[in-house]
DNA sequence: TAAAAATACTCCATAGGTATTTTAT
DNA sequence: ATAAAATACCTATGGAGTATTTTTA
């Protein structure tokens, strides 16, 4: 399990919504459902039941949001007491390559 | 940053020696030197300090090291209201391939 | 049928393994 | 000299991208 799944999936069940999701992750939307897919399978549990017009949380999705925002949260505090300037903070323009992002790195959450 | 990370630092921080931590993960010592080192560089601070004789935390290591575990208590949160079988239990005897162990996901944490 | 998620496939970054080197006592 | 961590190099895994397909309201 990583971090990065359980903020993909707090992000989702956010805007209930892979592809809003997904922008606001600055990445593409498959990557997201294959971090939830993958997520779901570690856990063995269904998180989110989606159609093609709604995503909602299932129970087991509500109990693992709250939780996850908990990890996320410890997480964003190990980087505080570390003294790192607060995850990642850009300031000035995002560097975006000629032909759209094709670098991989260009933007973290 | 990872929980996978956080895992190996906070078992450095237990045995205060890379080699029996890395025996306690079950990987080889200079992977858990990478993490540490990754870990340190991305927090942007030395979180051990080693000698040849003696590994001791820093200031940053035992605050880190108190929010790691949270960060990591969390995460084991997750798992249980997913309904997972607490992270990784196995029973039988682990499998390993004839030359010794090329596998690279034979043991985990 | 249209909007949205899932899948196939590719590229490249990286985790961990082996072997070796560096370092500090 | 020696015990222990760091480094170089390699292979396999996997994350994210593009393009496409599947699904269901």
């Amino acid at each position: 399990m990583e971090l990065r799944a359980l903020h993909y999936f707090v992000t989702v069940a956010e805007e209930l919504h892979f592809g809003r999701a997904a922008q606001r992750l600055s990445i593409v939307q498959s990557a997201v459902s294959q971090q939830i897919t993958r997520l779901e399978r570690e856990l063995g549990v269904r998180l989110l039941e989606r159609t093609s017009r709604r995503v909602r949380l299932t129970p087991a999705g509500e109990w693992v949001l709250a939780t996850a925002r908990e990890t996320l949260a410890a997480a964003a505090r190990v980087r505080v007491v570390a003294g790192e300037p607060a995850a990642v903070l850009r300031s000035g323009r995002r560097p975006v390559p000629p032909g759209g992002s094709t670098a991989r790195w260009t933007a973290c959450a």
